[in-house]
DNA sequence: CAACTGACCATCC
DNA sequence: AGGATGGCCAGTT
């Protein structure tokens, strides 16, 4: 098992411009997979702790962190999205503001 | 081998 | 505007 899935998908991702954000879907277009947005959450989801995968830039569908709101794992994408200037008001980003390609 | 699960999305009510 | 429903696809149980 070593589709090249996660590196499209880690490709496209890896595009995105900082100081913006993608959805799952549109990093899953990107990549060629037009149906799958979920492919692109297991691609991020079995990256190593070391990568240089902006995978913060990353966010679901409604703006939202696709993580519980208290967890670390959220913590942590908000500090790295605030730290590059991305606004994060009520834990919903404006998709109309950092939205990449839009 | 069948069923469940998940860092999702679009559509319908 | 918020909740339910169906579709996707690969990795796990």
């Amino acid at each position: 098992m070593q589709p090249d899935y996660n590196i499209a998908i880690w490709t496209a991702v890896g595009h995105i411009p900082v100081g913006k954000v993608a959805t799952y879907g549109q990093i899953a277009r990107l990549a060629g997979f037009p149906n799958s947005a979920r492919a692109v959450g297991r691609a991020l989801a079995i990256l190593p702790s070391d990568t240089r995968i902006p995978w913060h830039r990353v966010i679901n569908a409604k703006g939202q962190i696709s993580f519980p709101i208290a967890s670390e794992k959220f913590k942590e994408q908000a500090l790295r999205l605030t730290s590059e200037g991305i606004l994060i008001k009520q834990g919903k980003i404006s998709l109309t503001l950092f939205g990449w390609e839009l």
